[in-house]
DNA sequence: CTACAGATAGTAATTATTACGATGTGAAAG
DNA sequence: CTTTCACATCGTAATAATTACTATCTGTAG
Protein backbone atom coordinates (compact mmCIF):
# COMPACT_ATOMS: atom_id res chain seq x y z
CA UNK A 1 0.00 0.00 0.00
CA UNK A 2 1.02 3.58 -0.26
CA UNK A 3 1.00 6.74 1.53
CA UNK A 4 -2.95 7.43 0.43
CA UNK A 5 -3.94 4.15 2.38
CA UNK A 6 -2.21 5.45 5.56
CA UNK A 7 -4.39 8.77 5.29
CA UNK A 8 -7.46 6.88 4.74
CA UNK A 9 -6.99 5.07 7.88
CA UNK A 10 -5.67 7.90 9.97
CA UNK A 11 -8.99 9.86 8.51
CA UNK A 12 -11.53 7.30 9.58
CA UNK A 13 -10.14 6.88 13.03
CA UNK A 14 -10.77 10.77 13.28
CA UNK A 15 -14.05 10.52 12.00
CA UNK A 16 -14.71 7.93 14.20
CA UNK A 17 -13.64 9.86 17.45
CA UNK A 18 -10.61 8.84 18.22
CA UNK A 19 -7.78 11.21 18.48
CA UNK A 20 -4.67 11.08 16.11
CA UNK A 21 -1.80 10.13 18.35
CA UNK A 22 2.18 9.40 17.19
CA UNK A 23 1.35 5.91 18.30
CA UNK A 24 -1.82 5.90 16.28
CA UNK A 25 -0.24 6.81 12.89
CA UNK A 26 2.43 4.06 13.53
CA UNK A 27 -0.32 1.61 13.61
CA UNK A 28 -2.24 2.65 10.49
CA UNK A 29 1.24 2.83 8.84
CA UNK A 30 1.93 -1.22 9.98
CA UNK A 31 -1.60 -2.30 8.51
CA UNK A 32 -1.43 0.34 5.53
CA UNK A 33 2.05 -1.51 4.78
CA UNK A 34 1.67 -5.11 6.10
CA UNK A 35 0.90 -7.70 2.94
CA UNK A 36 -0.65 -9.96 4.94
CA UNK A 37 -1.94 -10.06 8.47
CA UNK A 38 -0.54 -8.41 11.72
CA UNK A 39 -0.60 -10.24 15.27
CA UNK A 40 -0.53 -8.28 18.29
CA UNK A 41 3.46 -9.20 18.48
CA UNK A 42 4.36 -8.28 15.01
CA UNK A 43 2.34 -5.31 15.95
CA UNK A 44 3.84 -4.55 18.84
CA UNK A 45 7.62 -5.00 17.22
CA UNK A 46 6.78 -2.54 14.36
CA UNK A 47 6.13 -0.34 17.05
CA UNK A 48 8.83 -0.73 19.81
CA UNK A 49 11.66 0.78 17.41
CA UNK A 50 10.12 4.38 17.68
CA UNK A 51 8.61 3.91 20.64
CA UNK A 52 10.81 2.14 23.16
CA UNK A 53 8.70 1.65 26.07
CA UNK A 54 5.86 1.11 24.29
CA UNK A 55 2.89 -0.63 26.78
CA UNK A 56 1.16 -3.64 25.75
CA UNK A 57 -2.01 -1.37 27.04
CA UNK A 58 -1.03 0.90 23.98
CA UNK A 59 -1.38 -2.09 21.28
CA UNK A 60 -4.03 -4.46 23.09
CA UNK A 61 -6.39 -0.93 23.44
CA UNK A 62 -5.84 0.06 19.68
CA UNK A 63 -6.39 -3.39 18.16
CA UNK A 64 -10.07 -3.89 20.03
CA UNK A 65 -10.50 -0.05 19.45
CA UNK A 66 -9.89 -0.57 15.85
CA UNK A 67 -11.95 -3.76 15.53
CA UNK A 68 -14.56 -2.09 17.15
CA UNK A 69 -14.99 0.54 14.95
CA UNK A 70 -14.54 -1.51 11.65
CA UNK A 71 -11.27 -0.07 11.09
CA UNK A 72 -9.20 -3.51 11.47
CA UNK A 73 -11.07 -6.85 10.85
CA UNK A 74 -9.88 -9.54 13.63
CA UNK A 75 -9.35 -13.16 11.99
CA UNK A 76 -8.56 -16.69 14.02
CA UNK A 77 -5.48 -17.99 11.81
CA UNK A 78 -3.81 -21.22 13.24
CA UNK A 79 -4.92 -20.38 16.71
CA UNK A 80 -4.27 -17.11 17.12
CA UNK A 81 -5.60 -13.79 16.52
CA UNK A 82 -4.48 -12.11 13.26
CA UNK A 83 -5.38 -8.35 11.78
CA UNK A 84 -5.57 -6.65 8.95
CA UNK A 85 -7.57 -3.49 7.45
CA UNK A 86 -10.60 -4.15 6.96
CA UNK A 87 -11.84 -5.03 3.01
CA UNK A 88 -13.17 -1.60 1.95
CA UNK A 89 -15.75 -1.94 -0.92
CA UNK A 90 -17.00 -5.08 1.17
CA UNK A 91 -18.78 -3.65 4.06
CA UNK A 92 -21.41 -5.84 3.79
CA UNK A 93 -21.18 -9.50 4.86
CA UNK A 94 -18.75 -11.82 3.11
CA UNK A 95 -16.68 -14.46 3.88
CA UNK A 96 -13.30 -15.39 2.76
CA UNK A 97 -10.39 -17.60 1.03
CA UNK A 98 -7.00 -17.19 3.06
CA UNK A 99 -3.90 -18.54 1.25
CA UNK A 100 -1.58 -20.67 3.50
CA UNK A 101 1.33 -19.47 2.09
CA UNK A 102 0.89 -15.80 1.56
CA UNK A 103 -1.46 -14.75 4.04
CA UNK A 104 -3.59 -13.26 1.10
CA UNK A 105 -7.28 -13.00 1.56
CA UNK A 106 -10.17 -12.74 -1.05
CA UNK A 107 -13.58 -11.86 -0.42
CA UNK A 108 -16.08 -13.84 -1.55
CA UNK A 109 -19.33 -13.07 -2.58
CA UNK A 110 -21.43 -15.97 -2.01
CA UNK A 111 -22.51 -16.88 1.46
CA UNK A 112 -23.50 -20.29 2.46
CA UNK A 113 -26.59 -19.13 4.37
CA UNK A 114 -27.96 -18.21 1.06
CA UNK A 115 -29.32 -21.12 0.25
CA UNK A 116 -29.82 -23.41 3.64
CA UNK A 117 -32.47 -24.22 5.52
CA UNK A 118 -31.93 -24.97 9.71
CA UNK A 119 -33.51 -28.39 10.61
CA UNK A 120 -35.22 -28.50 13.91
CA UNK A 121 -36.55 -25.08 14.31
CA UNK A 122 -33.01 -24.21 14.79
CA UNK A 123 -33.03 -20.24 15.36
CA UNK A 124 -29.55 -19.13 13.97
CA UNK A 125 -27.77 -16.37 15.18
CA UNK A 126 -24.70 -16.30 13.60
CA UNK A 127 -22.05 -18.47 11.47
CA UNK A 128 -18.42 -18.88 10.74
CA UNK A 129 -17.41 -20.04 6.95
CA UNK A 130 -13.87 -19.73 6.20
CA UNK A 131 -11.89 -21.46 3.01
CA UNK A 132 -8.49 -21.75 3.27
CA UNK A 133 -5.77 -23.22 0.85
CA UNK A 134 -3.14 -21.77 -1.58
CA UNK A 135 -3.69 -19.00 -4.22
CA UNK A 136 -2.67 -19.13 -7.90
CA UNK A 137 0.27 -17.28 -7.25
CA UNK A 138 1.86 -18.99 -4.55
CA UNK A 139 0.71 -22.28 -6.33
CA UNK A 140 2.32 -21.08 -9.37
CA UNK A 141 5.55 -21.03 -7.06
CA UNK A 142 5.50 -24.49 -6.18
CA UNK A 143 3.49 -23.88 -3.15
CA UNK A 144 0.92 -26.45 -2.10
CA UNK A 145 0.75 -28.79 -4.33
CA UNK A 146 1.19 -31.66 -1.91
CA UNK A 147 -1.61 -30.81 0.29
CA UNK A 148 -4.18 -33.03 0.45
CA UNK A 149 -7.59 -31.83 1.34
CA UNK A 150 -8.51 -31.92 4.79
CA UNK A 151 -11.97 -33.33 5.76
CA UNK A 152 -12.86 -30.94 8.68
CA UNK B 1 -25.04 -40.71 29.07
CA UNK B 2 -24.83 -43.87 30.83
CA UNK B 3 -21.86 -46.60 32.09
CA UNK B 4 -22.05 -48.27 28.64
CA UNK B 5 -20.83 -45.07 26.86
CA UNK B 6 -17.56 -45.05 29.53
CA UNK B 7 -16.84 -48.27 28.04
CA UNK B 8 -16.76 -46.92 24.75
CA UNK B 9 -14.76 -44.27 25.47
CA UNK B 10 -12.00 -46.39 27.16
CA UNK B 11 -12.62 -49.01 24.21
CA UNK B 12 -11.58 -46.55 21.58
CA UNK B 13 -8.75 -45.63 23.77
CA UNK B 14 -7.77 -48.81 23.89
CA UNK B 15 -7.87 -49.58 20.43
CA UNK B 16 -5.85 -46.97 19.94
CA UNK B 17 -2.99 -47.88 21.84
CA UNK B 18 -2.80 -45.56 24.51
CA UNK B 19 -2.73 -47.41 28.52
CA UNK B 20 -5.52 -47.33 30.42
CA UNK B 21 -4.93 -45.53 33.53
CA UNK B 22 -7.24 -44.24 36.29
CA UNK B 23 -6.75 -40.86 35.19
CA UNK B 24 -8.00 -41.49 31.68
CA UNK B 25 -10.69 -43.64 32.82
CA UNK B 26 -11.70 -40.57 35.00
CA UNK B 27 -11.51 -38.45 31.81
CA UNK B 28 -13.46 -40.88 29.66
CA UNK B 29 -16.20 -40.71 32.84
CA UNK B 30 -16.48 -37.18 32.41
CA UNK B 31 -16.85 -36.79 29.10
CA UNK B 32 -19.85 -39.64 29.12
CA UNK B 33 -21.77 -37.65 31.64
CA UNK B 34 -21.05 -34.64 30.20
CA UNK B 35 -24.27 -32.94 28.85
CA UNK B 36 -22.34 -30.10 26.52
CA UNK B 37 -18.87 -28.75 26.62
CA UNK B 38 -16.22 -29.06 28.54
CA UNK B 39 -12.85 -26.49 29.15
CA UNK B 40 -9.71 -27.92 29.82
CA UNK B 41 -10.47 -26.05 33.13
CA UNK B 42 -13.61 -27.82 33.77
CA UNK B 43 -11.52 -31.49 33.38
CA UNK B 44 -9.14 -30.75 35.46
CA UNK B 45 -11.95 -29.38 38.02
CA UNK B 46 -13.86 -32.63 37.84
CA UNK B 47 -10.76 -34.55 38.15
CA UNK B 48 -8.47 -32.44 41.23
CA UNK B 49 -10.98 -34.01 43.78
CA UNK B 50 -10.25 -37.47 42.63
CA UNK B 51 -6.45 -36.82 42.39
CA UNK B 52 -5.59 -33.77 44.40
CA UNK B 53 -1.98 -33.34 42.75
CA UNK B 54 -3.10 -33.87 38.78
CA UNK B 55 -0.85 -32.13 36.90
CA UNK B 56 -2.01 -29.24 34.05
CA UNK B 57 0.50 -31.76 31.61
CA UNK B 58 -1.69 -35.00 32.37
CA UNK B 59 -5.23 -32.82 31.51
CA UNK B 60 -3.66 -31.42 28.03
CA UNK B 61 -1.67 -34.26 26.81
CA UNK B 62 -4.56 -36.36 27.24
CA UNK B 63 -7.25 -34.08 25.41
CA UNK B 64 -4.38 -33.62 22.68
CA UNK B 65 -4.20 -36.79 22.56
CA UNK B 66 -7.74 -37.73 22.68
CA UNK B 67 -8.43 -35.32 20.07
CA UNK B 68 -5.71 -36.11 17.66
CA UNK B 69 -7.00 -39.74 18.05
CA UNK B 70 -10.49 -38.51 17.31
CA UNK B 71 -12.47 -39.35 20.38
CA UNK B 72 -13.27 -36.09 21.24
CA UNK B 73 -13.61 -33.19 19.31
CA UNK B 74 -12.86 -29.92 19.47
CA UNK B 75 -14.36 -26.63 19.29
CA UNK B 76 -13.73 -22.99 19.85
CA UNK B 77 -16.23 -21.38 21.60
CA UNK B 78 -16.81 -17.87 22.30
CA UNK B 79 -12.77 -17.41 22.05
CA UNK B 80 -12.12 -20.53 23.96
CA UNK B 81 -11.08 -24.10 23.40
CA UNK B 82 -13.86 -26.56 24.80
CA UNK B 83 -14.08 -30.68 23.78
CA UNK B 84 -17.03 -33.23 23.75
CA UNK B 85 -17.20 -36.87 22.81
CA UNK B 86 -16.57 -37.21 18.67
CA UNK B 87 -19.67 -37.72 16.92
CA UNK B 88 -19.91 -41.67 16.90
CA UNK B 89 -21.94 -42.13 14.01
CA UNK B 90 -20.83 -39.24 11.98
CA UNK B 91 -17.68 -39.87 11.41
CA UNK B 92 -17.42 -38.58 7.60
CA UNK B 93 -17.09 -34.82 7.39
CA UNK B 94 -19.84 -33.14 8.67
CA UNK B 95 -20.33 -29.36 10.48
CA UNK B 96 -22.49 -28.54 13.24
CA UNK B 97 -25.01 -25.92 14.90
CA UNK B 98 -23.88 -25.28 18.27
CA UNK B 99 -26.72 -23.81 20.67
CA UNK B 100 -25.88 -20.66 22.10
CA UNK B 101 -27.80 -21.26 25.44
CA UNK B 102 -27.28 -25.31 26.39
CA UNK B 103 -24.22 -25.93 24.12
CA UNK B 104 -26.17 -28.85 22.16
CA UNK B 105 -24.48 -29.62 18.90
CA UNK B 106 -26.63 -30.90 16.09
CA UNK B 107 -24.58 -32.46 13.24
CA UNK B 108 -25.33 -31.27 9.71
CA UNK B 109 -25.85 -33.49 6.22
CA UNK B 110 -24.64 -30.74 4.26
CA UNK B 111 -21.45 -29.19 3.25
CA UNK B 112 -21.46 -25.68 2.38
CA UNK B 113 -18.34 -27.28 0.27
CA UNK B 114 -20.37 -29.27 -1.80
CA UNK B 115 -21.60 -26.91 -4.42
CA UNK B 116 -18.77 -24.52 -4.66
CA UNK B 117 -17.04 -23.60 -7.10
CA UNK B 118 -13.64 -21.20 -5.94
CA UNK B 119 -12.78 -18.78 -7.96
CA UNK B 120 -9.24 -17.55 -8.87
CA UNK B 121 -7.93 -21.02 -9.53
CA UNK B 122 -7.45 -20.66 -5.74
CA UNK B 123 -6.63 -24.59 -4.76
CA UNK B 124 -9.01 -25.28 -1.54
CA UNK B 125 -7.15 -27.55 1.08
CA UNK B 126 -9.21 -27.10 4.02
CA UNK B 127 -12.90 -25.14 5.64
CA UNK B 128 -13.99 -23.98 8.42
CA UNK B 129 -18.14 -23.41 8.78
CA UNK B 130 -20.34 -23.39 11.95
CA UNK B 131 -23.92 -22.06 12.88
CA UNK B 132 -24.39 -20.85 15.89
CA UNK B 133 -27.97 -19.99 17.45
CA UNK B 134 -31.02 -21.45 19.52
CA UNK B 135 -31.99 -24.70 19.50
CA UNK B 136 -35.77 -25.73 19.66
CA UNK B 137 -35.56 -26.45 23.43
CA UNK B 138 -34.01 -23.55 24.49
CA UNK B 139 -35.82 -21.28 22.07
CA UNK B 140 -39.15 -22.53 23.78
CA UNK B 141 -37.79 -21.80 27.24
CA UNK B 142 -37.93 -18.29 26.08
CA UNK B 143 -33.89 -18.06 25.14
CA UNK B 144 -32.71 -16.37 22.28
CA UNK B 145 -35.53 -14.38 21.87
CA UNK B 146 -34.41 -11.07 21.25
CA UNK B 147 -31.29 -12.21 19.41
CA UNK B 148 -30.51 -10.61 16.31
CA UNK B 149 -29.04 -12.32 13.33
CA UNK B 150 -25.23 -11.35 13.13
CA UNK B 151 -24.08 -10.53 9.63
CA UNK B 152 -20.62 -12.07 10.44
C1' DC C 1 7.17 -61.72 37.88
C1' DT C 2 9.96 -58.53 35.42
C1' DA C 3 11.32 -54.91 32.40
C1' DC C 4 10.50 -50.86 30.26
C1' DA C 5 8.05 -47.60 27.41
C1' DG C 6 4.80 -44.68 28.40
C1' DA C 7 2.19 -41.86 31.95
C1' DT C 8 1.92 -38.84 35.84
C1' DA C 9 3.25 -35.46 39.58
C1' DG C 10 5.23 -31.47 40.86
C1' DT C 11 7.01 -27.53 39.51
C1' DA C 12 8.74 -23.98 36.56
C1' DA C 13 8.71 -21.45 32.36
C1' DT C 14 6.45 -19.34 28.60
C1' DT C 15 3.07 -16.79 26.24
C1' DA C 16 -0.94 -13.94 25.67
C1' DT C 17 -3.77 -10.79 27.50
C1' DT C 18 -5.79 -7.60 30.83
C1' DA C 19 -5.49 -4.13 34.61
C1' DC C 20 -4.36 0.15 36.74
C1' DG C 21 -2.31 4.40 38.80
C1' DA C 22 0.67 8.09 37.43
C1' DT C 23 1.91 10.90 33.79
C1' DG C 24 1.57 12.89 29.27
C1' DT C 25 -0.90 15.01 25.30
C1' DG C 26 -4.39 15.99 21.36
C1' DA C 27 -7.56 19.13 20.34
C1' DA C 28 -11.57 21.91 21.65
C1' DA C 29 -12.72 26.21 23.68
C1' DG C 30 -11.55 30.62 25.03
C1' DC D 1 -1.55 31.35 21.46
C1' DT D 2 -2.81 29.50 26.03
C1' DT D 3 -5.59 26.78 28.97
C1' DT D 4 -7.97 22.77 30.08
C1' DC D 5 -9.29 18.12 30.55
C1' DA D 6 -10.80 13.88 28.80
C1' DC D 7 -8.48 10.65 26.59
C1' DA D 8 -4.12 8.12 25.67
C1' DT D 9 0.07 6.23 27.02
C1' DC D 10 3.69 4.34 30.06
C1' DG D 11 5.48 1.31 33.25
C1' DT D 12 4.56 -2.32 35.70
C1' DA D 13 1.98 -5.92 37.75
C1' DA D 14 -1.46 -9.38 37.69
C1' DT D 15 -3.97 -12.97 35.59
C1' DA D 16 -4.84 -16.77 32.73
C1' DA D 17 -3.85 -20.45 29.56
C1' DT D 18 -0.72 -23.49 28.00
C1' DT D 19 3.69 -25.86 27.51
C1' DA D 20 8.00 -27.92 29.30
C1' DC D 21 10.75 -30.93 31.99
C1' DT D 22 12.71 -34.23 35.37
C1' DA D 23 12.05 -37.60 38.74
C1' DT D 24 9.01 -41.04 39.82
C1' DC D 25 5.48 -44.28 39.00
C1' DT D 26 2.70 -47.88 36.55
C1' DG D 27 0.19 -50.47 32.79
C1' DT D 28 1.05 -54.15 30.15
C1' DA D 29 3.70 -57.18 26.98
C1' DG D 30 6.42 -61.08 27.34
Amino acid sequence: MEERDVELIVQSMNRLGLRITDQRKTIAQLFANATGFLSAKEVFLGMVDKYDGISFDTIYRNLRLLKELGVIEQFQIEDSYKYRVACFGHQHHHHHMICLSCNRVIPLESCPMDNFQAPDQFRIVKHRFEIYGYCDNCQQQGMGEDAETISA
